[in-house]
DNA sequence: TTCAAAACCACCCTAAAGGATGACTGAAAA
DNA sequence: TTTTCAGTCATCCTTTAGGGTGGTTTTGAA
């Protein structure tokens, strides 16, 4: 566990060791430069720019980089909001489960596959399609689909 | 925008500071001891000090933070204005017969009807349908219709 | 309680749709 | 020139859809 600390921790360990490094050579170099005497000003500046190196390279390396996002809107083709139209639903006499053979008719499932959704025969799919195609006074499956869309009783 | 950074890694900050905390406080205890001697030790301590907080400071100031572009699909009534999908129709390799016979089924047509406005045979129209459904991988024509809606490849 | 829809199911028959396959033509690309 | 492909048409066969009719049960409103 200790040892993972460490790992974890690699970084600022590092960081705080190559800081005490630095300090150290300056020290040296302090020492070198104590014995000329006369170079402490190009010391100094030696050192501001030396740690401001190290300060820049710090930065750069600690700090995350900010991140600036850009959001670009893609409008893309869909249906947005559908509002049944109740007034034509009941103008025209259609019952719940009519208009649920008719969504499903219009997903494109079969007779069958309608009948297994709502489990009920085949026939009583077939009775639903007929009275539909009666009301809406069509006589095909796709026709009733497009003027179900006209009138907004589906999607 | 520097201050949240700060804020954001004030750990290694902190870890950094503290080391340097602790060396600092260790020479001042030198300096109780040993006395004056050792003031450019402190200089040049305050010097490294003050010029690395002014490399951080300049490399937060002046890194350009990176972009990160995010787009988002923004979903917009598909009736205002059809725009036929060319790419998805190109992709699917669907003819522009194939295309014109899908069209007149979503009207609801059915296959005599399409065959009579198209001047063609019956048969003919049953091929291009046939092909239509590989193509859009269907097998019923209100699968097709509701796949060519969805794909904007009709209204 | 009675009555009218709605929902359910069945049988019969025809029409339409769909799958598979083969073939011919003309135009455009390789 | 050969190849490729859209477009045309046909035949055979199966599946799905649709029209017509008749029936039972459930349910909600009068």
């Amino acid at each position: 566990m200790a040892f993972a600390t460490l790992k974890r921790n690699k970084h600022n360990i590092l960081y705080g060791l190559s800081l005490a490094g630095l300090l150290y050579l300056l020290k040296w170099l302090e020492w070198r430069f104590v014995i000329v005497d006369h170079a402490i000003e190009i010391f100094a500046g030696s050192l501001a720019l030396i740690f401001t190196g190290l300060g820049i390279w710090l930065a750069l390396k600690l700090v995350k980089p900010t991140v600036k996002t850009i959001i670009i809107e893609k409008e893309v083709a869909a249906s947005l909001g559908f509002q049944l139209n109740e007034a034509e639903l009941s103008r025209l006499r259609i019952s719940n489960r009519e208009l649920e053979v008719l969504q499903l008719m219009a997903i494109g499932f079969k007779n069958q596959e309608i009948a297994d959704k709502l489990f009920v025969s085949l026939n009583t799919i077939k009775t639903h399609s007929s009275n539909l195609f009666l009301k809406l006074e069509v006589e095909r499956r796709t026709q009733a689909i497009e003027k179900g869309k006209r009138l907004s009783l589906i999607p």
